[in-house]
RNA sequence: GGCCCCAUCGUCUAGUCCGGUCCAGGACGCCAGGUUCUCAUCCUGGAAACAGGGGUUCGAAUCCCCUUGGGGUCACCA
């Protein structure tokens, strides 16, 4: 019989996108499993959705989550399928131990209920939501550290029938597990063992009133039943996970008859923001809000922010009153008044242009660290998901929360995009515009073909874009030059008054000079060397200079003052869109 | 507040387990120069950290203790 497979798993609860830390946990324990294959071992990552909480969960935000790990290239090899956009699958039952939604797994966690109950280490509790917060209360008025207090008719290991026949005949009711009353020992790869004294665990609920499981019971169950081997999380379930070594103890396989174990765990760092706060996805409506309320200081108010964002004036002035964190009211208002939100989960990440394998290497950095050096002595920080997988490893996940920092992304990105071959910059950034900024991506179609990619223009236009861009969004920030149309762009009045009728008129003189002998080029010719030598003959021979003649000709084809280098731009543009834009500029801007 | 976890440049980190090669290395950011037709890119250089205090030791960023600081968690949410 071959060795039983080594699980790790990630099990996200679908109420929401998935947030930047929670790839970093699948990321992890992805590469973990990953690791184990290369090794020729069966290391297995499974992804388990926890949906539990009927009022928050939601089928959208589960595939939602689905895709985002998909696309940052996070694939499972057990639960729920996905078809990828190349039509390939991912997920799937092979070992046969799902359904994957805890929703479809209630009867089993009641079967393990019911059978605590009957081994007396669970027991029906009647107290309501009520009464308990009241106690809750006055605990806290009396400083006393609040817990749940047993009621004195239950001994552990006793069968609790006056309080399970009530149950029976449909008394509400909640399930809660006898807490051993021994210490209780945590073993974890990263902290290492973490013990918590006698007494500190109360009897705490493993099944709610709505007959569904807690958080803490299925997870328990169905890493059992579904054979995790390891449990990789962040910290900020350290606390909890005594409670769960207690149930492990106490619970034995229903089909089996074998105590359930306790898998290996490691718990990971947590990310923050760079002030020290939690990254959450109120931080997108607190920036909207400052913006919105600077805008206010200069006029605005808010029936015309209202107004402007195409909103009612009522949510727009509860949102600036804090009464809310609408996203939609968010969102509206950084665009009217363009700022970029603070990116929280995979999918602003994925809008705002940050490329999948730049984030899983920047995440993958923040509580984990190769510790290899390269020739020159230098980190290895830069890697992609091959090298995570072959080198990762539990012992070198660190033990400190980590700050995210939005300027070192970003500067991996922008590295990225550097790096990237030209055409392949070019189909990424067509695709990219695709999915995200459809009316540009019409736009870029119309300037440069049906397919875009194909076009020799497109892949100049995108070498010239890289070294000026740090995401596929600021590179669509700079072609606008050449996305706008030949008579559509404005004159940027400063830029003309110094670059091109300033002198006399020098700069304007200089265009006319440039524009008789660019006509001479043939369409074949026209490229950046042939354009910019054009320049710089001119240049020499009016002793204008190389910066008065492109100066000149920049503003005079962009109107404004800053673009790619001059023989790029308006090889981009193309001999006769160039013609025409410096005919403009001749009839447009003369003194 | 109780319990638990953590502590190297502003930030991510290497070095800590197996004290000496560390007056602490790299990256991002920052500052100063340089290249350049603008903006970027690119190149060179620089400032910048072992939280504090006690031990142990010939010797401590590395081991122990205390203090301080930060964080997590205390739900019929996960």
């Amino acid at each position: 019989m071959p060795d039983p497979p080594i699980v790790t798993r990630f099990a996200p609860s679908p109420t929401g996108h998935l947030h930047i830390g929670g790839a970093r946990s699948a990321l992890f324990c992805w590469a973990f499993a990953a690791g184990l294959k290369n090794l020729g071992l069966d290391g297995r990552f499974m992804i388990r959705i926890e949906d539990t909480d009927q009022a928050r969960s939601s089928d959208e935000s589960a595939r939602g989550i689905l895709e985002d790990l998909a696309w940052l290239g996070i694939e499972w090899d057990d639960g729920p399928e996905l078809r990828l956009g190349s039509g390939r699958t991912v997920g799937g039952d092979s070992r046969g131990v799902g359904p994957y939604f805890q929703a479809r797994r209630v009867a089993t966690y009641n079967a393990y209920a019911e059978d605590l109950i009957r081994r007396g280490r669970a027991y029906p509790a009647f107290e309501t939501s009520e009464e308990l917060e009241a106690r809750r209360k006055a605990a806290v008025a009396a400083k006393r550290t609040y817990r749940f207090e047993r009621p004195g008719d239950l001994v552990a290991g006793e069968f609790p029938r006056g309080r399970w026949e009530r149950a029976v005949k449909g008394e509400r009711h909640v399930v809660r597990f006898l807490s051993p009353r021994e210490e209780v020992v945590v073993p974890d790869r990263v902290l290492g063992d973490v013990r918590i004294a006698p007494g500190e665990l109360d009897d705490f609920v493993i099944r709610k009133a709505d007959g569904f499981p807690t958080y803490h019971f299925a997870v328990v169950i169905d890493d059992e039943l579904m054979g995790v081997t390891h449990v990789m999380r962040a910290q900020e379930h350290l606390a909890n996970t005594p409670r769960h070594v207690a149930m492990q103890k106490a619970l034995a396989r229903l089909d089996t008859g074998a105590p359930f174990r306790t898998p290996e765990y490691a718990h990971m760092p947590l990310i923050f923001n760079m002030d020290g706060t939690k990254m959450s996805k109120r931080d997108k409506a607190k920036a909207a809000r400052k913006a919105a309320k600077d805008a206010t200081t200069k006029g605005a108010t808010p029936a015309s922010l209202a107004g402007a964002c195409g909103l009612e004036e009522g949510p727009v002035a509860g949102f600036l009153a804090a009464e809310h964190d609408r996203l939609d009211v968010a969102e509206a208002l950084a665009r009217h008044l363009k700022v970029t939100l603070p990116e929280i989960e995979v999918w602003d990440f994925r809008r705002n242009g940050y490329l999948p394998e730049v984030i899983t290497n920047f995440i993958a950095l923040l509580g984990w660290s190769s510790g290899l050096k390269d020739g020159q002595g230098k980190d290895v920080e830069k890697f992609d998901m091959r090298f995570l997988a072959e080198h990762f490893s539990i012992e070198r996940i660190g033990r400190t929360n980590a700050r995210f920092d939005r300027a070192k992304l970003l500067a991996f990105n922008a590295d990225a995009i550097k790096g990237m071959e030209d055409g392949a910059f070019a189909s990424r950034w067509w695709s990219w515009l695709g999915e995200h900024e459809p009316e540009a991506a019409s736009t870029v179609r119309r300037a440069f073909g049906d397919d875009p990619p194909a076009s020799p223009r497109l892949v100049m236009l995108g070498r010239a874009l890289k070294p000026r861009a740090r995401t596929l969004r600021e590179a669509l920030a700079a072609a606008r030059f050449a996305l706008v149309g030949d008579d559509a762009y404005d004159f940027d009045q400063a830029a003309v008054a110094k670059h091109l009728q300033g002198e006399g008129g020098r700069g304007l003189d200089l265009v006319r000079q440039v524009r008789e002998r660019l006509a001479g080029l043939g369409d074949g010719e026209f490229t950046p060397d042939q354009v910019h030598a054009i320049a710089e003959q001119l240049a020499q021979q009016s002793g204008a200079g190389m910066g008065a003649v492109s100066q000149a000709v920049r503003v005079a084809v962009t109107g404004a003052g800053v673009s790619p280098g001059i023989g790029e731009t308006l090889a981009v543009l193309g001999k006769a869109s160039t013609l025409a834009r410096l005919d403009r500029c001749l009839r447009a801007c003369v003194v």
